[in-house]
DNA sequence: GCAGCGTGGTTGATTCTTCAACTAGGCGTC
DNA sequence: GACGCCTAGTTGAAGAATCAACCACGCTGC
């Protein structure tokens, strides 16, 4: 036997906030990808790929390593890794000590590319996210978006105590 | 000339935001998508699309209205009407008295799939979403999503006076 | 030392999305 | 009434995401 009784359907303010985070989730990444596209030929995801290599130790990852830091699975992180070698900005290697692990390692040109994008990056963010927000505001978006991530994902990186 | 001093930088906080809302903007709706695909075949902008159908006045919308509603270009939602017409579960109709609209409607069978499908989906909302939050959350998260909402398409569905 | 299981990663097919090109009807103006 | 422009929508091709199948390696217990 299930539950029979009648669903708790949305209060107004639950389906506003919900209706909004749906309507900024398609918003948001379809602005960026196209301000990233014109600049420089990539996507969001591809973005995000090369920054967390560049802020990597070293500069490389593990694949699954990188696949948590971008939020991705495996299969398409290796997809997408394949098209940023492919451009020259991305290297595999074998890991030393463990044969099952490839590392991703960001080229002198993927680093090069990262380091002339990201400015006009960091700036599309604030214009089309940030400067509508007042301190408060982030604040108190960074504590409730923390919340959402670690029920979607309780091991999450960004949840890492640093 | 352009402007050629420093970019300023996220702060820790703007960061956490702005990780967060990323991380939540691949990790929520990939969830959704895989509970509503293993519930009936569909994903979370095909169910959008059949919601926003049957909660509209006479269950039909024209084609660039029922984009605005899903926040989709009317390119893909040509495409995906096209295949939920393929099952059955939408119909497309010309316009009376504007020869350029067509309208789409949705079909008994549609009607009856959605009505099937929503206790589930908002049982998988508050479960993988709303649960995580206080009252207090959400009217924030309300407030900063549709300012949000508000600065990436000033004239969005959701913001018009109700 | 090898059988079995779990982990890390890749691949190819299918499905989805986007983009650019195009059809076609409405509206304004002269 | 015909020219140009705008709005509404469709289509096909190209690029991207997902899914399931798969390979290879490491670890454990025997």
């Amino acid at each position: 036997m299930w539950d029979m009784t009648e669903p708790r359907w949305l209060n107004a303010d639950e389906r506003r906030a919900w209706l909004a985070l749906v309507s900024i989730n398609t918003l948001l990444p379809a602005a960026l990808d196209t301000k990233l596209h014109t600049a420089g030929k990539l996507s969001l995801f591809d973005y995000t790929v090369l920054a967390m290599l560049s802020e990597a130790e070293g500069r490389f990852l593990p694949m699954s390593e990188l696949a948590a830091r971008s939020s991705a699975s495996l299969s398409r992180l290796s997809h997408v890794v394949t098209k940023l070698q492919k451009r020259g900005w991305v290297e595999r290697r074998p890991h030393p000590h463990d044969a099952r692990v490839t590392t991703a390692h960001l080229t002198e040109e993927g680093m090069a590319t990262i380091v002339g994008l990201a400015p006009g990056h960091v700036e599309d963010v604030r214009d089309l996210f940030l400067d509508a927000l007042t301190e408060q505001d982030v604040l108190d978006l960074a504590r409730i978006g923390e919340k959402v991530v670690g029920r979607l994902d309780a091991d999450h990186w960004i949840l890492r105590e640093s």
